[in-house]
RNA sequence: UGGGGUGUCGCCAAGUGGCAAGGCACCGGGUUUUGAUCCCGGCAUUCGCAGGUUCGAAUCCUGCCACCCCAGCCA
């Protein structure tokens, strides 16, 4: 069911290259700073990154880009290997990280100040920006450009010691202060940071930026296509200004590509931060939330986020995804190989009044209507099950396909009833269904001709197994919540709907956590990673069945 | 009014001079013991706009227009 591949140009690049042999082998990489959670826009880059290497026979590098010590953490490290490996994906050897490469980058720093193109300035933070220029205006020199190469050298390896304090000096190459592209008006290659680093300790007080160590990096690696976002265009000449003016031993070549959008979605970190301490989902983990986690525990397989990465394709045109493409993909992958189990949701009992008292059939159902090798189910039959309290009308007009009072349904499975009497309360509501059993249609059509309307899931009373179901719902009911600051004001307050009195098969209550099920006629759901167990079951809705009768005018009452 | 990008169906997206793939969504119809799945059919005389080159253009040229990114000692 996997279709192959579409064309992009990146795949088109990549061909080329090997073809004509400008590389022997495909190796990219995949970067993250180890400051947050990974998201659904990360798994397209993973899956750009990791699948374009398996695609080609190379390899891909998992290397952490931590160049700032003050937003990383170790926590965050190995949230992201977790997530990269649930996603199905394995990089090529060792986790990297770029603090490994320190000791590489400062001689590297050190050649381009003997060479006169680096030098340490004493600009701070905010008369370099007054030197920086605008967007239309040229920017002027720094005062200290023009040190020469010893008293540079000395000042570098003074910034190393910790003889200056934070934002007192910087690093800067020496390219143009009036070129239109503002990154290569002597762009910062090292800041001071007197902060202690989750990989390196205290040995470093300077650090390199993302534009000193990115591509030298790739170079170290042997990376061959160094592929990224859009907004990191600007930066490939400066990116390609290192590789030429440092003795690096492979010459990488950057690419972008537009980030993911989905509708429906916010991905900012920010955004994503907001949502989590103003306590409106319950953590980075929630099943709401984009994460790789959330969704995780939300019940996505790794193969539907990998699949939607590929149906919404690669190109250089910002866009937004429609979310009912993500919402295809997992009712795709899950429709086939999920094993469907029955869940009511709102017990409704009912009554078979010519069914033998405290007598007791097992019925053998398929677990997939399809896919026999799934195999089957035992379900307990008896006098008193429970149906869906929706899945009943006093009476209805001929569009309800359920049980309606004096008619006929089908217990999908077992046999077909006809609703015969009710029981309300003082309140006026149903309590109790009483029903025939249509005899001899076990497999078979009524033999009196007279077919039932619809088909329900049921449950045996005494058997059925109390549950906790979550339904979810899109955390926005607003498709671009992202074009508004203000975007809480799109949460939707049905995102989440605890159902308590729910009730499932016993199998399906012993289940592990993290199995999946297609609850028949209401959805797919997964045992809660966190909080499932045996003794009280907990279901999260991954996605409701496709529905092309209750929101539309069908709606018979 | 600096530089860099992007504009093909409601959304995503192929296409790189020979006469508009595909997916999602949507709308019909069929099958069905899940109002699911599955199956069949429909869905851009038109490619941001205007000119031009050509026998022929979404693809080449010119000029417009719209939108996105860049002025962190973030990545």
């Amino acid at each position: 069911m996997e279709s192959p591949a579409p064309r992009h140009f990146l795949r088109t690049i990549i061909e080329e290259d090997l073809r004509e042999g400008r590389v022997d082998e495909v190796v990219t990489r995949f970067p993250p700073e180890p400051n947050g959670y990974l998201h659904l826009g990360h798994a397209k880059a993973i899956s750009v990154n990791f699948g374009l290497a398996e695609e080609f026979g190379g390899r891909c590098h998992l290397r952490f880009d931590d160049t700032n010590p003050e937003k990383e953490s170790q926590e965050y490290i190995d949230a992201i290997c977790e997530d990269v490996r649930w996603l199905g994906y394995a990089w090529a050897g060792e986790v990297r990280f770029a603090s490994s490469y320190f000791d590489q980058l400062y001689a590297w720093a050190e050649h381009l100040v003997r060479e006169g193109k680096a030098y340490v300035c004493d600009l701070d933070a905010d008369r370099a920006r007054e030197f920086r220029g605008t967007l239309t205006e040229p920017g002027r020199n720094s005062p200290y450009r023009e040190r020469g190469p010893a008293e540079n050298l000395d000042l570098l390896e003074r910034m190393r010691a910790g003889e200056f304090d934070e934002g007192s000096k910087v690093l800067r190459a020496k390219i143009d202060m009036a070129h239109p592209n503002m990154n290569l008006r002597d762009p910062i290659l090292y800041r001071i940071r007197k902060r202690s680093h989750h990989q390196t300790g205290d040995r470093w007080c300077i650090y390199p930026t993302y534009d000193f160590a990115h591509g030298q990096e790739d170079a170290i690696e042997g990376v061959t296509h160094s592929i990224c976002t859009l907004e990191f265009e600007d930066h490939r000449p400066l990116y390609d200004w290192f590789i030429d003016n440092l003795p690096v031993a492979s010459r990488p070549r950057q690419y972008e590509f537009a980030r993911l959008n989905t509708s429906y979605t916010v991905t900012s970190k920010r955004k994503l931060k907001q949502l989590v301490d103003g306590g409106h989902v319950d953590g980075w983990d929630d099943p709401r939330m984009p994460t790789i986690a959330g969704m995780r525990r939300r019940g996505f397989t790794p193969a539907a986020i990998r699949r939607f990465c590929e149906m919404v394709g690669t190109s250089r045109a910002t866009g937004v995804a429609d979310v009912a493409m993500l919402e295809h993909a997992i009712r795709d992958d899950l429709n086939a190989h999920a094993p469907r189990a029955f869940c009511v949701l709102n017990p409704l009992r009912l009554v078979l009044t010519n069914y033998p008292d405290g007598e007791s059939e097992t019925l053998t159902v398929a677990k997939h209507p399809s896919r026999e090798e799934l195999g089957s189910r035992e379900l307990t039959f008896g006098r008193e099950l429970v149906i869906e309290a929706d899945d009943f009308r006093e009476s209805a007009n001929k569009k309800y396909k359920r049980l309606v009072l004096g008619k006929r349904v089908r217990l999908r499975g077992a046999y077909v009833i006809e609703a015969t009497d009710l029981e309300k309360d003082s309140a006026g509501r149903v309590t109790t269904v009483y029903a025939q059993l249509v005899r001899g249609t076990l497999g078979e059509d009524p033999a009196d001709g007279v077919k039932a309307k619809g088909v329900i899931q049921w449950l045996h009373a005494a058997t059925a197994r109390p549950a906790t179901v979550r339904r979810y719902d899109r955390l926005f009911t607003d498709p671009s919540p992202d074009r508004d600051e203000d975007f809480l004001q799109y949460l939707n307050p049905e995102s989440l709907v605890v159902m308590d009195g729910a009730l499932v098969e016993p199998a399906v209550a012993a289940a592990a956590p993290e199995a999946r099920f297609q609850f028949e006629r209401l959805g797919y759901f997964v045992a809660d990673r966190c909080s499932h167990n045996p003794a009280a079951p907990v279901f999260n809705e991954t996605i409701g069945l496709r529905d092309s009768w209750s929101g539309g005018e069908g709606q018979g009452a």
